[in-house]
DNA sequence: GTTTGTGAATCCATTCACAGCG
DNA sequence: CGCTGTGAATGGATTCACAAAC
């Protein structure tokens, strides 16, 4: 473990060794769900080989993962569910409450507004926002969709941190530049564009004709052999739950 | 390590076509986008930095990535646009067809069904099925939603190769095995649970609120130090439009 | 006995830097 | 010249495997 200096910032605190692996950063949140559903289900305590089962890794990459927050498990038991929580979503910073914003309110937007993952988690929408004077004025899901040109005034009144942009993606980028001139510095972006931000603005994209494309890719694959050719929508044959072909491929689904 | 396959390992290949890194697989939809919107400009040349700007990625990564798939650029000039969108199209798989169903018409279904982004790819939605009886029969972005128990139906008659899972957490694993058992074998799941399915099957999931709170945990950090006390939502001060600090991060969103 | 936490080994991805080609 | 394509170097992330802790 060598504790190198971390890229970010400086001030690190006598506490715990700043600089959590970005992958790791991304996986806490799906230990967190695994973890509430046992909490749920009244499991106390639960082993590195059981929760990594619930998230869908494998263990060794569990407990390394979690090793970056601390030593928070007993060996020869494992991890009370309780103080794992109470830790991670600490690290995630989901014990304070986040204030945000979506623009744009078409389907997309819509859909977002009334999730419920969001309010679980300590994200509270405190702003909807659209252009369109169709759709300004209705309500959704309990909030009152105000004009656009209310964006800096809504950022400023609520104290919005993170603004989520679901609009066309003509808008975005101007949308963009305004939350990030009204303050705002975290960026969740819908629209198929990439935005151009400051450098002290982080921006994550959601793109989903993206994530069917990365499929077809590995479909494609299934389907035929280097010799395309296979036709039929990349489906093999078998049209009944059989696996395309008794090849046994190596490591199991352990 | 649910979405896992496996496919190289035994046959290693030389530096052929095939063997695409899974971290350049899921750029290349990102070129592809860049690369239509250059065409759209009617720009018939591009070099590997005014691409790699455009895709928001370095130029080194992405003549990388686009090595893995030939060598289809000319020294001292650049990348012909309309070919570059070709072989990529090609190698994703693109320029076939590929039939999806999506079950589960809420909110987020009906964005789904309507996104623009899946036509204009190739995608062609077959099918919407829904369990609730009020929603049967609706009509969505022109198609009729039927009722969940013709699932099977529906995948075997247009020929479902990726299915769209978009239902309630609950609902998610039990529709997952029954696409699977109808033969499909690439899912895209917006639920919030962690699917099982068997290894030949491809899962690609996309969860609201994981990103969400990856960016709470990027803003926390640089609200305050680790003394909390900074309040505020998590906002530094300036509310408009000047940088937190003078601070010099490192890397930015490259 | 069981299970964590972690060095060491391995694998993968990114970046560098330049040879080679137009 | 300018720009691509790519070996070599670097840096992360994953996995292995086991000693330490209960």
């Amino acid at each position: 473990m060598t504790p190198r200096q971390t890229r970010h910032r400086d001030r690190v605190d006598a506490a715990r060794p700043r600089g959590i692996p970005e992958a790791t950063v991304a996986r806490l949140p799906v230990y967190l769900r695994a973890l509430h559903a046992l909490q749920d289900r009244g499991v106390a305590t639960v082993s590195s080989e059981e929760l990594a089962a619930a998230a869908g890794v494998n263990s060794a990459k569990l407990r390394k993962d979690l090793s970056h927050l601390g030593s928070y498990g007993t060996r020869g038991v494992g991890y009370e569910v309780e103080y794992l929580v109470y830790q991670i979503s600490r690290e995630l910073g989901l014990t304070q409450d986040w204030v945000v914003a979506i623009i744009g309110l078409g389907n997309l937007g819509r859909a977002l507004a009334g999730y419920g993952g969001f309010a679980s988690r300590g994200f509270r929408v405190a702003g909807l926002l659209d252009a369109d004077e169709r759709i300004v004025g209705q309500e959704i899901s309990g909030l009152s969709v105000q004009h656009i040109d209310r964006l800096e005034d809504v950022i400023g009144e609520h104290g919005v941190s993170i603004a989520v942009i679901a609009t066309p993606a003509g808008a975005a980028q101007g949308v963009c530049d305004r939350v990030v001139a009204a303050g705002v510095t975290s960026v969740l972006n819908f629209a198929p564009v990439v935005l151009s931000v400051p450098e002290w603005v982080d921006v994550r994209k959601v793109d989903l004709s993206i994530e069917l494309q990365i499929l077809a890719f590995h479909e494609q694959r299934k389907a035929g052999g280097p010799d395309g050719a296979s036709g039929l929508n990349g489906r093999p044959r078998g049209l009944n739950g059989s696996p395309p072909e008794p090849v046994q491929y190596v490591e199991a689904a352990e």
